[in-house]
DNA sequence: ATCATGGTTCGAATATAGTTGAACCTTCCC
DNA sequence: GGGAAGGTTCAACTATATTCGAACCATGAT
């Protein structure tokens, strides 16, 4: 068997600038796209800042920057591996991923 | 006088990624954004595709892009006057703005 | 097979955002 | 001054998003 229970994932050309504007709106999904842009990055191993949040938090996290695009979310072992779909949001949204990880990160 | 009443405007380096991602992730606000792309705009000529929307509403949409830093809206006559904050949002977030102008506008 | 680990999904509660009419404020014009 | 035009603010309502426990699912190890 090769295929196992994946998530939907949006094709590149689907993806909805408002809808990837909206995921990175928030800071907690912000910071997390800042991690994955040091490279991919185990579920387990990720959001360490705030050790309490409830995995169903962190879950729906996911679940927004997935479902705009931005970030992959695949079966690895028994957890979960992250990445950012930088070529992706880079080809149909040139320069936006950039300038929002350039941006200064505190407000 | 000089003064007249002014609404509040945050100064440039105030100006919070999320809080400009979050403007600009609403459809009409992005509209209205992409309008004022081209120039300036009188408030009234604004927003002509939907001639039915409540003018409270009309407001509310510019209160959001006003306070996020994304527009500045100045009294003129009896009116206001709507122009893009295009250099202060360059300044904080180069790129950004650019990268969102020349995004493709459908979905 | 069973169990523990790591995540997803569901549902309900809470919080935040959008919508709108009504009241009010300014400015221009007479 | 008085009226009309153009906007803001307020308050109440609706809608959408977030939060999180509980139940469930898949994988790897024993």
């Amino acid at each position: 068997m090769i295929e196992t229970s994946d998530l939907p994932h949006p094709a590149r050309e689907d993806l909805v600038l408002t809808q990837v504007l909206f995921a990175l709106s928030d800071p907690a999904r912000l910071e997390i796209v800042r991690q994955l842009d040091a490279g991919p990055l185990e579920m387990a191993q990720c959001c360490l800042q705030d050790p309490t949040m409830p995995k169903s938090t962190k879950s729906h996290l996911m679940k927004v920057l997935r479902e705009a695009g931005v970030i992959r979310n695949e079966v690895k072992g028994r957890g979960r591996l992250l990445s950012l779909r930088r070529e992706d949001v880079e080809s149909r949204f040139p320069g936006l991923l950039e300038s929002i990880l350039k941006a200064p990160v505190g407000r």
